[in-house]
RNA sequence: GUGCCAGUAGCUCAGCUGGAUAGAGCAACUGCCUUCUAAGCAGUAGGUCAGGGGUUCGAGUCCCUUCUGGCACGCCA
């Protein structure tokens, strides 16, 4: 267990049993001891530590929270724990001061391995999929795609750390409905180039200009071949040049925007395999179908109304939502996309991942509730499909809201984005805001080489660190170890403060994990940085006696540390000098 | 119409699941490089936490309600 884990449990044990103590002797009434919690106060004049639990168990005790701290701090015996001063303060609180004892503890864990600081076995080694991105190949991707990357492949990176054993999947549209529409849209343009506007674009068909680039493409290497062929083949042959290309577009690509994933998965595998059939043999086998109007219904609002039902929902709020069946097999005799979709959670399932994610675009929140009914329709736990929401991407350019490309004069897409910014930004730009809120990304700012930029504010923390190893190994001095004496040289506030930092590192990994939500960690990095560059400018390190010399730099080590292995985590680079 | 998400400093956002005097970053103003990188730091100024009720020792956080913005309610994906 890290460091700060352990002290706050040590903490927590002397409290409850400072409580027992107490109801002992009767200094207070027999009750059950209360929910309380032990947390870092905002202001370090409050201590390291504060707990809540005189105010929490005023209700239990039925005394004034004061009187609760008094009775439970003069039977506390600190000498189990990492603390060795309290105080009572506020309204109630009691406030612990850690020894120093403590601060080197921390230094030494990260230093001891600095590469796997933060790891922890919260996770057990379940098998996590994320399955991220998953961009319809009939186009360029977008910049949903981009942040759905970020935040996808820097969430499975987090989960790793975490102790989950995490699993990158991308899951291909190759098939289905769209790529029936990219096929006529395709077949649309190449006929327009040989007859031009007598060819009727299909409502419905995708208007984009890649589409026309890729008709183009195929004339110019087979000419006016598919003129003369039925339009079914047209379309074949129009597909199977374009799709490949589209395909390895978005593979090279995410390359690019340094994502490597375990798996791309091809939804023309489930229809091939026959499991899209099986889905539908199996809500039937259950009852869960219907024909109607030549098509086959799935019983959506029958299962969604069960499970809300359990979950407590009223009848009332229920009936407002005016659920509603959904199609699994069209009049024409396709599966639909929803159908499809059930086969591959019902796959992902059934290879044995136990937690799946999937990072989709707020768009489709509308979709979440059927699926984990779904789930739960074909015998599966709903529950354990975790859909992660993402809110829009508002690009802006000088200070406006910009759709389009200046350059390409079209929108921006993925493949503009990763020519124009540094990987680096991106990726570090994308995390800074939860999934749930929209996000405005400043391209001015993300491609800024300046300090606006978060992204080199931390990385600037991380060269700074090198370059005054760099300097004072000039001097002749190199780092060493450092015994508890010189480590509790260490008692500047901002030394202190950045040690306390340090050591939530494994609990952030741990509720960013738990939350799903990998921006925790970008803004603590960049607090890290905060608090290194404040301990930068108020603790000097050479011209220092020799053993504060040590101490301050086997401090520096661990924000270096700890810094390099949040980025490499995040394949962010980690410049040494800038 | 119903549901989901959001509303916190001029702007962009945090706020550790109910705790102490609501915090950062940008923008503005004032300082700090003759020892380690000024891509930095310190300081000043900036607030009716959208409005109104409620729950309790205590509410930005929980409940109700109103307002505003985004999104969704397909034999699209």
């Amino acid at each position: 267990m890290d460091t700060y884990s352990n002290a706050v449990g040590m903490l927590k044990n002397a409290i409850t049993n400072a409580i027992n103590k107490a109801i002992e002797k009767g200094e207070l009434p027999q009750a059950e001891i209360p929910q309380f919690i032990i947390e870092t106060p905002a202001d370090r004049t409050h201590g390291d530590f504060a707990t809540n639990v005189a105010m929490a168990g005023a209700k239990a005790f039925r005394m004034p929270p004061f009187k609760i701290a008094q009775a439970i701090t003069s039977n506390l015996d600190l000498s189990e724990t990492m603390c060795n001063k309290f105080e009572t303060a506020g309204p109630g609180f009691i406030n612990f001061f850690l020894g120093s004892e403590y601060y080197s503890a921390v230094i030494r864990e990260i230093l001891a391995n600095p590469e796997n600081y933060g790891n922890s076995d919260f996770g057990n080694g379940e098998k996590v999929m994320v399955e991220f991105v998953s961009a319809n190949p009939t186009g360029p991707m977008h910049m949903g795609n981009a942040r759905g990357g970020a935040l996808g492949d820097c969430l499975a990176a987090v989960m790793q750390k975490a102790g989950y054993s995490v699993w990158r999947e991308f899951y291909v549209n190759d098939a289905g409905n769209q790529i029936e529409k990219f096929g006529k849209s395709l077949e649309a343009r190449y006929l327009q180039i040989f007859k031009g506007d007598e060819i009727i674009f299909p409502e419905d068909g995708y208007q984009g200009a890649d589409i026309m680039e890729l008709a183009k493409e195929y004339t110019e290497i087979n000419g006016d071949k598919l003129l003369e062929v039925s339009s079914e083949e047209r379309k074949n042959s129009l597909i199977d040049f374009a799709l490949p290309k589209n395909i390895s577009k978005m593979q090279s690509d995410m390359a690019k925007y340094k994502i490597t994933y375990d798996k791309w998965f091809f939804e023309s595998e489930l229809h091939n395999s026959g499991a899209v059939k099986e889905v539908v043999d199996i809500l039937t086998e259950k009852g869960l179908t219907y024909e109607k109007e030549g098509a086959i219904w799935y019983k959506n609002k029958d299962v969604v109304t069960e499970i809300l039902l359990k979950e407590g929902k009223t009848q009332k709020y229920i009936d407002n939502l005016e659920l509603k069946d959904d199609v699994l097999i069209r009049q024409n005799g396709n599966p639909t996309y929803f159908t499809a979709d059930i086969a591959y959670h019902k796959n992902k399932f059934d290879r044995g991942f136990n937690t799946l994610i999937d990072v989709w675009g707020a768009d489709h929140h509308g979709h979440v509730m059927r699926m984990k009914g779904a789930m739960e329709a074909i015998g599966y736990d709903g529950s354990k499909l975790n859909v992660l929401l993402m809110q829009l991407v508002n690009l802006i350019k000088d200070g406006k809201p910009a759709k389009m490309s200046k350059r390409t004069g079209k929108a921006i897409q993925l493949g503009d984005l990763l020519d124009e910014v540094p990987v680096d930004s991106t990726r570090f730009l994308f995390n800074t805001r939860e999934a749930n809120s929209k996000i405005d990304f400043d391209l001015d700012l993300a491609i800024a080489q300046d300090s606006q930029n978060p992204v080199y504010y931390v990385q600037y923390a991380h060269a700074r660190i090198c370059s005054i190893f760099k300097s004072l190994a000039n001097d002749g001095i190199v780092p060493r170890e450092c015994t508890d004496a010189e480590l509790a040289l260490l008692t500047a506030d901002e030394e202190l403060e950045l040690i306390n930092h340090l050591a939530g590192y494994t609990t952030e990994i741990i509720t960013s994990a738990r939350d799903y939500d990998p921006t925790k960690i970008t803004r603590y990095v960049t607090q890290l940085a905060t608090l290194f560059h404040k301990f930068y400018n108020a603790c000097h390190i050479k011209g220092e006696a020799e053993e504060l010399i040590q101490a301050r730099l086997a401090l520096c080590s661990c924000v270096k540390a700890v810094i390099k292995n949040i980025l490499d985590m995040f394949n962010i680079t980690c410049p040494e000098a800038m």
